[in-house]
DNA sequence: CATGGCTTTACC
DNA sequence: GGTAAAGC
């Protein structure tokens, strides 16, 4: 049961892993909890007695007062004397943060809503495998079934670029052979490095889908890395904070490893770290990269001298574990200095104390994961005459009862205490104690089914299968299911839950609370991390699956989205043929450890397989059926529904998640599409004809395309002759998506007056200067927009919207200025289709 | 005496 | 199983 899981190197640029980290996360739910102290600065403090307690959460108001962690409450009010100090609540003597920990669940709930690829790290943190997501958004925008709208990458930062903008058009921009260093990269490095560079753009819409759920749902912000595993997407999301997301791209890394201290790294932040920068005398990690594998191995173990090496070239093969609860529960407390313990009267007191929070916390866990945990370890530190030296034992947990808890507890310490009391003493204990701590573990199911509801079934079900410990029926795993699917009763939903053999499938209790909703989502959800799991136990992971008649593989399904995109590159050698058999696994990464360059030759293109969700058959991607497709549309192109907000008091914080909600607010009146007669919501029907637009001219270009290929025509692509499809003549697309995007920008600005306000270097408006940041974030993506028009443009004709140089230019002030009402359709806007998916089959 | 409480992981 | 390290 070793936990860890390695994903094979050949996927080690595949996947798309985000760490999502919550913004001052104590400070939040204070502010949550007490909405009178939103926007002030706040501290959260703990443990009063000395000197204003200690700070363990500062929010951005309060740091940018310079009020930092590890300092006393009374130090703070001296930078920031208005600051606001709550007090983690104690109880028992103790500090109880309970609260914090359902917010954290709360969280992970919503998190878990998109993907069962979830792994908690901490209170505030988790990491998510969102491959599946982005590669059927990528087939979805090939197919012009969805949109990359600008929008959807505010707030979004490119390590190595000053805007998003910049960044995507430095992705069209390698069309131009304007790369900047070294032509070393092969034709083959450049697509691989693209597909990366794409994947990971399309990650980060998804990402900002995600933050503004969990900003919808719980009302808290956070911030995100998103890159191609764990260890670097943790590093990103550190970059742009707070409420921001921040991407990778492959070719940065090893830039921004010139720079990097190490000790930056996670894992290397403490005393290794520093014994690594000793023994090697370096500091950054590109020098790191310049060590040999053995070299590294020689200086410490084995595996970190692999770690690290692997890490130097920004590779980490650690997989995503579903993982949602933690493996234990514990609370401990410290008696520092004169507090030290020294009567067995007052040991028997903390115990108990310890041993009766820890049987609430379990009983707690019992009902909601009906789970139990059979063995727990007491620590403690006793003061041996100067130093302190601290034990742990662990005894195995017979019940649930704090008095049982505690007594054992005592017994194995005395029991493995010398001299336990002081000769002659019949309550002086012979060593203080400055340390007591209680824990509870090695947890399994709860087989008796102490609860009589049957729902109990469902959640020990689930949450057996969602940290993967279940049994290993390996069945088909669905494709992604959207959000909105997941929480519904979705017939695919009962199916699964009854096929592991629960016989009631009523959730009448649970999908009411907010709470038990959210339990029943992850009910849903984690069925499927379950199969995901058991399945890759079965799979080895270097063989290339072989794929059955009319299923699809992951791999497949990649080859083929990127079809279009790498075939102008690869000269005559069509599509990356997806069968491609397995590469030696480890011709890559051997032998050159003095260039600090990724390599990345057999990368994208020889790694078929999606890592964490490798595919035997019985993972094998199904192509949607129609329906499922229409769903997913359904989900994902109209911006997910939700409650509008009042833009009422926008403060500096309240940035992307509230300006990203719909913009069409107006009730769904419904209309009749002329296209396909389905009934289409009246504020989505000229997205709704702009993707029939879309379809139509995606399909039609990729024809020509193709045949152009067939002819060995490999210089820039020929504009497109034929105007796109009579049929698509009638199809009045919107006006520009930009405009819509840019009222928002308005309405934001002007909702919040009374600020003051500077000048935009990009239009010359005056903008709240608290949201200037924000504002400037539009540009980029308004930028981005018009990126992707010109690629569009190639083949469409030019219709006097945005430049077709690439240089900046400012040929958009004018439509800048425009606003309308988002709901006029505007007659002359050009027909354009905002979408990505041309996008790329131009390219 | 002084961040404190908490959890996980790797190694022995 | 116990310890130390690491990070939040």
């Amino acid at each position: 049961m070793s936990s860890k899981q390695f994903i094979s190197i050949n996927n080690k640029y595949d996947r798309i892993v985000v760490l999502v980290d919550m913004d001052c996360f104590y400070c939040q739910v204070e502010e949550k909890l007490n909405p009178e102290i939103r926007g002030k600065p706040i501290a959260v403090v703990q443990y009063n007695p000395w000197q204003g307690g200690g700070i363990i959460a500062v929010n951005y108001p309060a740091r940018a007062k310079g009020v930092t962690r590890h300092m006393r409450g009374d130090e703070a009010k001296q930078h920031c004397p208005d600051i606001v100090l709550p007090q983690v609540p104690q109880i028992r003597g103790k500090a109880d943060i309970s609260k914090y920990r359902d917010a954290g669940k709360e969280v992970a709930a919503v998190l878990q809503t998109f993907t069962p690829l979830l792994e908690r790290a901490s209170v505030d943190e988790a990491y998510l495998d969102i491959t599946e997501r982005v590669l059927t958004r990528l087939r979805d925008m090939n197919e012009g079934k969805f949109q990359l709208l600008p929008e959807k990458l505010a707030n979004t930062f490119a390590v190595g670029y000053d805007s998003i903008g910049e960044f995507v058009q430095k992705i069209s921009g390698d069309l131009d052979g304007r790369t900047s260093s070294q032509e070393l990269e092969s034709e083959e490095e450049r697509v691989a490095f693209k597909k990366s560079d794409i994947k990971l753009l399309i990650g980060a819409s998804i990402v900002n889908e995600i933050r503004s759920a969990v900003k919808e749902q719980t009302g808290y912000e956070c911030s995100a890395g998103i890159a191609h595993n764990k260890i670097l997407a943790k590093l990103t999301a550190g970059f742009h904070k707070p409420n921001k997301q921040t991407i990778l791209p492959l070719k940065c890394i090893s830039k921004m490893y010139d720079t990097l201290s190490l000790k930056k790294v996670k894992g290397l932040g403490g005393k290794l770290g520093d014994q690594v920068c000793e023994v090697l005398k370096i500091q950054t990690m590109s020098e790191l990269g310049k060590f040999p594998e053995k070299v590294l191995q020689s200086h410490f173990d084995e595996r970190m001298g692999s770690w690290m090496y692997l890490m130097a070239k920004g590779i980490d093969l650690e997989a995503v574990t579903p993982k949602f609860n933690s493996k234990s529960i514990g609370c401990c407390k410290r008696f520092p200095g004169k507090n030290a313990i020294t009567g067995v009267a007052t040991l028997k007191h903390w115990l108990g104390e310890l041993a009766n929070e820890i049987q609430e916390r379990l009983n707690k866990d019992l009902d909601e994961n009906n789970r139990i945990a059979k063995q727990m370890t007491v620590s403690y530190a006793q003061q041996l005459g100067q130093n302190d030296v601290s034990s742990t034992r662990s005894v195995s947990l017979i019940e649930y009862n704090a008095e049982r808890i505690a007594a054992d507890a005592l017994e194995a310490i005395k029991r493995n205490t010398d001299v336990f009391l002081k000769i002659d003493s019949t309550g002086v204990l012979n060593n203080p104690i400055k340390f007591l701590g209680i824990s509870a573990g090695k947890f399994e199911d709860n087989v008796a089914g102490r609860k009589s509801d049957l729902m109990q079934m469902f959640s020990n079900i689930a949450n057996k299968v969602k940290d993967g410990e279940s049994s290993k029926d390996a069945r088909k795993e669905e494709p992604t299911l959207p959000t909105q699917q997941v929480k519904s009763d979705s017939p695919q939903v009962e199916t699964h839950i009854a096929d592991i053999g629960t016989t009631d499938n009523s959730t009448s209790n649970m999908t009411e609370t907010k709470g038990n909703s959210s339990r029943k989502m992850s009910n849903t959800s984690s069925i499927k991390s379950f199969f995901g799991k058991s399945v890759k136990q079965n799979t080895n992971v270097e063989e290339p699956a072989t794929s059955t008649s009319d299923e699809l593989t992951i791999a497949q399904m990649e080859a083929e989205l990127f079809e279009d995109l790498s075939g102008p590159y690869l000269n005559s050698t069509l599509p990356l043929e997806a069968g491609a058999n397995s590469s030696p696994k480890d011709d890559s990464c051997e032998q050159n450890p003095s260039s600090s360059t990724i390599n990345t030759s057999n990368s994208v293109e020889d790694a078929h397989e999606v890592p964490t969700m490798e595919h035997s058959e019985s993972t094998l991607l199904e192509v949607k059926s129609v329906e499922s497709i229409n769903q997913q549309l359904e989900d994902v192109k109209p911006d997910k529904p939700s409650t509008q907000k009042e833009a009422s008091q926008l403060d500096y914080h309240q940035t992307y998640a509230e300006f990203s909600r719909p913009i069409c607010l107006p009730e769904p009146t419904k209309k009749v599409c002329p296209e396909c007669g389905n009934n289409v919501p009246e504020s989505d029907l000229q997205s709704h004809l702009d993707f029939h637009f879309a379809l139509l001219l995606s399909q039609q270009q990729r024809e020509e395309f193709r045949n152009e290929i067939k002819t060995k025509y490999v210089s820039p692509l020929p504009a497109a002759k034929s105007k796109p499809v009579a049929n698509s003549q009638r199809v009045k697309p919107k006006a520009p998506l930009i405009d819509r995007f840019l009222t928002v920008i308005n309405t934001a600005s002007t909702s919040t007056t009374n600020a003051s306000t500077t000048e935009c270097s990009e239009c010359g408006k005056s903008v709240p200067t608290e949201n200037m940041q924000e504002h400037l974030d539009y540009h980029a993506a308004r930028k981005l927009q018009i990126e992707l028009n010109k690629m569009e443009m190639k083949t469409v004709k030019s219709n006097g919207f945005g430049p077709v140089s690439s240089k900046s230019s400012d040929a958009s002030n004018g439509s800048l200025k425009r606003k309308r009402p988002s709901s006029a359709c505007d007659k002359n806007q050009p027909a354009k289709v905002n979408s990505l998916a041309a996008f790329f089959t131009k390219m």
